[in-house]
DNA sequence: GCATGAAGCTTTAGGCTTGAAATAATATCG
DNA sequence: CGATATTATTTCAAGCCTAAAGCTTCATGC
């Protein structure tokens, strides 16, 4: 096999993925200020949703920590979501049976039925914005996604 | 051609889109959180990049407000990133020739160069980051990119 | 026991972001 | 010309976000 021995760089790839990173960037924002857009109507934000999300998948709670975890997102931040949601009696905190330091965050019924409504609107919209994209194209791209996905998070590790 | 009817919903395919979507803000976080870091080792943000590169591609300089436009976010944001910027010297403001109102913004000498740093570190990241991407899948998922973007911007006007 | 370090959370400072209100200058129209 | 509307920009309040520092509690080892 007669590979080249470590271009130094391949320019025109570099411009690609360059490309590529400008158009998917572009894309994340444009759809994502329109759901920010819609949700305020709701009054509502994306991080709100999003922890929200996260609860509701955790029906036993999430302390702040696994929270912030989950969400990829400092602790620091969720502090202040979860203090929002709380005042709103979305959420509550409620002390960690044999861990004085530790909080598991709940929503509140009230919480689990607005998250409903959100979350119906939220893919409604997705599901509208995206509405040109057929099946096999969402798939598709889907796929390739999780690739760059993957291997963003575990590099491979190169000569 | 015996189409269905408008059906009220097809809910795989919303799955489908959603995935889609959620992957695809995944993918834009994750490369973003990576190149804001790597960016705070130079003194520098996101936000302040786009802002330098819009400037960069316009040697006669942008009003704020095209400034605003062309980055598409709030004429109130660009006001305090510039503010910043011409602080630390990178950018300037001067007064447009028969319009008292509007200002010209423009890199300085010190910025462009900034900025070339700034970008060759920039591609370079970007380049890493996506080091497992081949041109073939950079150049076909940007194209598939492409005709999310240009429905997102021109939604079909259905019946 | 008790010191030392780790873990869980909040606080703080600084920057980004928006939408809305405020200012100032220009343009339009009667 | 003068009233009114539009345009360019800034300011403001509120929320989001991070990294770093601080506080409390827990775990470990002596």
């Amino acid at each position: 096999m007669t590979m080249i021995e470590r271009p130094e760089v391949d320019l025109a790839l570099s411009k690609a993925r360059l490309r590529l990173w400008l158009r998917l960037l572009g894309v994340a924002r444009l759809v994502e200020s329109e759901l920010r857009e819609r949700l305020r109507g709701l009054e509502s934000t994306l991080p709100r949703f999003d922890v929200m999300a996260a609860l509701h998948r955790a029906p036993d709670g999430l302390k702040m920590t696994e929270l912030s975890s989950v969400l990829r997102v400092s602790n620091g931040n969720v502090t202040g979501i979860v203090d929002r949601l709380e005042q709103e009696g979305l959420a509550t905190r409620t002390p960690v049976e044999g861990d004085r330091r530790a909080l598991l965050v709940r929503l509140t019924p009230a919480g689990v039925e607005s998250f409903a409504v959100l979350a119906a609107h939220h893919e409604a919209w997705v599901n509208e914005l995206l509405g040109d994209v057929t099946r096999e194209e969402a798939d598709h791209l889907n796929e390739q996604l999780q690739v760059v996905r993957h291997h963003l998070m575990h590099p491979e590790t190169k000569a």
